[in-house]
DNA sequence: AGGCAGGTGGCCA
DNA sequence: TGGCCACCTGCC
């Protein structure tokens, strides 16, 4: 648990309870698709921290593997499937999508089979989000990084990413935790800046601020049904409509929350004719359209529209 | 080399 | 309400 003394080693790879057998394309669309900033790969290897929680993630013979450092191997167990949403079916769910009177919407889900929604801390899904206004998803992942090496906590250190034999980094390393907000609260914009921050540096430290006067008041949103929640939201400085969405969609598993980016709005003017709408009335078009799970259609559309981005 | 990027907030009519 | 524009700065 602590960052000083001797790594710990990772515990043996382990098949992973539940029923999700992505292809790689899918599992990288899910875990680095931009819900997400904490997901790395490297040499076919997935390492994320969320929380406390360090874990890795590999395919191996179309089934999904994790282990995690010895020391957090428990918690991780447990964090891990709730995370990857393993306790909800997505294939149900996807199937209840109206696909079957939208032929886009099928084309996208037939590209990204099982691609899925993940369930992120919601204070931590919160901190990307106001980091990513006009970024994309490496610059945010920077952002995200620094703040976590520079104001976070470290969690522990582990061993080679890789075995000995892979050759490409043996040597031990550290993982630190995002700061909480109230770890926040007390640092300044300009340390802020220094994370590759720009602009959105005011937006994260007046939040930590909004957020250190008001104990529970994040937990108690969290909690809230999806309008009372993404009302509150609207209240944070460098939160509008499109990060509250991506708040709820991804840090609260609030699938009728329906983000609408740039990606969104080019697809839907493109293939459902919305040329010139603005973000509000393509936002309640898809609520309409997509229904319940637009969340869910979304990040298809969003997927679908980042391979096939400009055609 | 310079424009552009998973937006938001604050101005104007 | 609706449309502009500044805001930072590292990448492609």
């Amino acid at each position: 648990m602590t960052g000083i003394g001797k790594p710990t080693t990772w515990c043996e790879w382990q098949s992973l309870p539940g029923r999700w057998h992505p292809t790689p394309e899918v599992l990288a669309e899910t875990l680095d698709g931009g819900q997400s900033f904490r997901w790395h790969q490297t040499d076919g290897i997935w390492t994320g921290v969320w929380a406390g929680n360090i874990a890795q993630l590999c395919l191996r013979d179309g089934a999904l593997h994790w282990r995690a450092p010895a020391s957090l191997q428990s918690t991780v167990a447990s964090a891990l499937p709730l995370c990857l949403g393993l306790d909800r079916d997505w294939t149900a769910l996807t199937d209840s999508l109206p696909w079957r009177s939208d032929a886009h919407l099928a084309a996208c889900i037939a590209a990204f089979p099982g691609l899925r929604i993940l369930r992120q801390p919601f204070g931590e899904t919160l901190l990307g989000f106001l980091c990513s206004a006009t970024k994309q998803i490496v610059q945010i992942k920077q952002m995200v990084a620094l703040l976590a090496k520079k104001h976070g906590a470290i969690i522990c250190r582990a061993g080679p990413l890789t075995p000995p034999s892979g050759g490409i980094s043996n040597a031990a390393r550290q993982f630190h935790r995002l700061p909480r907000w109230d770890e926040l609260a007390r640092v300044s914009e300009k340390e802020l800046r220094a994370c590759l921050l720009g602009f959105r540096a005011g937006y994260i430290h007046r939040t930590a601020r909004f957020l250190a006067a008001r104990p529970g008041w994040l937990e108690e949103t969290e909690s809230l049904p999806y309008a009372a929640a993404k009302a509150r939201l609207l209240e944070l400085p460098g939160v509008g409509e499109k990060v509250a969405d991506c708040v709820l969609l991804f840090g609260a598993a609030k699938l009728e929350a329906f983000p609408v980016d740039t990606w969104v709005l080019k697809s839907l003017a493109r293939r459902y004719g919305l040329d010139g709408w603005k973000p509000a009335p393509v936002a309640h078009f898809g609520r309409t359209h997509f229904g319940p799970l637009a969340g869910l259609a979304q990040q298809h559309l969003f997927a679908w529209e980042r391979k096939h981005g400009g055609r």
